[in-house]
DNA sequence: CAGTGGTCTAGACCACCAT
DNA sequence: TGGTGGTCTAGACCACTGT
């Protein structure tokens, strides 16, 4: 004897509908009213039954509109190359990936100056609360909030690359600035998690309840010093990030593809 | 004017004593009915409040014993390695890799016949519906749910391999057993996305509202062609994934370290 | 047993969006 | 203006956990 609550009978229900495509992506799910006839159940057990679908990222909701199936188009983030210094690129890598996608990209940038926090400072190698040059992007595609991304340098670094703590963008990419100083990046450490957003990450990528976020965690070494920390905050349902990885000795990973 | 339901205020209140720590990891949140006197609203507005905390994985809830802050303990994957061949292994990858963190790994195990789903048959690169063979396992570590792994070969390798689609477990491990009968793989590529469980995989890793997963699909190839597809599914809150990459031409990596 | 959360109802008022 | 979801209340009964 299955006794379920009415509230998953709801939301069972639904997702069914939505699994077998009775209800495609971007179609309006039934009211709160409908559902409450159409299952005899009060309204606040219909609304419980609608939020579970939200918590679980299949819908959202919007007053006065109603509720609406998700529609997932994922963009693919290829992580595992270096940034190719040599091929021609538009930009920093982001826009010339996004363009080149025949999407339309757009950030917005700040630049601050400020300790480090703890786990920033342990990736550095500096101590906690050491000065840290931190470069803020929110980044959107087609005006839809996409990812924000900061990237943290160590103090020390600004001596031999002054325009990292200067407010303006660099065209080239920091990357390419980096390495034009003589600082080249020739090793990576990814470390890639998944949480639920904090309010100010919910705001500032706009999305609701039932939306992960992946957080990408780059720490890049000259030789053996780690030059930035770059923390990027995807929204979950929009993103998806491949590695390929090779076991042929001998072979550059740095080919353009 | 920021004029904020109150279930929002209940829910800052209680983040922020969770942020500042005094409600530390483990620590029981004040009862609903606490919360109505303290707040001076119903029952169902505070449940509304400890929902949202909920909802953004901060706590979790039982009946009859309260709400609890989320302690979460992190357990690091490096995916960056190939599995080494020659390295002595106690059991297969995972065995040795908990084992080595001092914790107990269990697992129980299934084989089964079946037609590859749209996804998996692009990956191995067959046609949908064909015959693959799916191996899963249900992973615990010391006795908490911990992932679940379904690795899918295509049927052109069991005539090479035939206990791939014999339902015992292979103690030496599969990539290992593969690699003795002439399937060495060489290229990975890997996939890794987030969402909220299915209903299913929330019941097998017995997570909550709140808690992603993390979704890591390796494809493993030997030479041009696809050998096996695994798709891991982690529970975000314990696990998260390392990639090592480095320029350097030449270099193996496959060093043990 | 007392205290906790889980489910459910009926009704109220408000804010937003389309027409 | 009517329909949508968002917030909030007061009260009821049930299920689970500890002592």
């Amino acid at each position: 004897m299955s006794k379920q609550p009415k509230y998953r009978l709801v939301a069972d229900a639904l997702r069914r509908e939505i699994e077998d495509g009775s209800l495609p992506p971007g179609a309006r799910v039934p009211s709160e009213n409908k559902l409450m006839e159409r299952f005899e159940v009060s309204r606040n057990t219909a609304r419980s039954g609608l939020h579970l679908l939200v918590s679980e990222g299949l819908i959202s909701s919007s007053q006065g509109l109603g509720y609406e199936v998700h529609a997932n188009e994922i963009f693919e983030l290829n992580a595992s190359r270096f940034e190719n210094l040599e091929f021609p690129q538009d930009g920093d890598a982001y826009s010339t990936d996004v363009k080149s996608a025949g999407r339309r990209p757009h950030q917005t940038f700040r630049v601050e100056v400020q300790p480090a926090s703890k786990d920033v400072a342990k990736r550095l190698e500096v101590e906690p609360g050491a000065t840290a040059v931190l470069r803020f992007c929110h980044r959107f595609v087609d005006d839809v909030p996409w990812s924000t991304q900061a990237t943290y340098y160590p103090e020390w670094l600004v001596s031999a690359a002054p325009r990292l703590a200067e407010p303006g963008d660099i065209e080239e990419g920091t990357t390419r600035y980096l390495a034009a100083r003589g600082t080249v990046q020739d090793r990576y450490f990814d470390e890639i998690a998944t949480r639920m957003p904090t309010p100010d990450e919910a705001r500032l990528l706009e999305v609701g309840a039932g939306v992960p976020v992946l957080l990408w965690t780059r720490t890049g070494y000259s030789g053996e010093r780690p030059v930035r920390c770059t923390v990027t905050t995807l929204r979950g349902d929009l993103n998806r990030m491949n590695y390929e990885i090779d076991n042929l000795s001998g072979r550059s990973e740095n080919e353009p593809k």
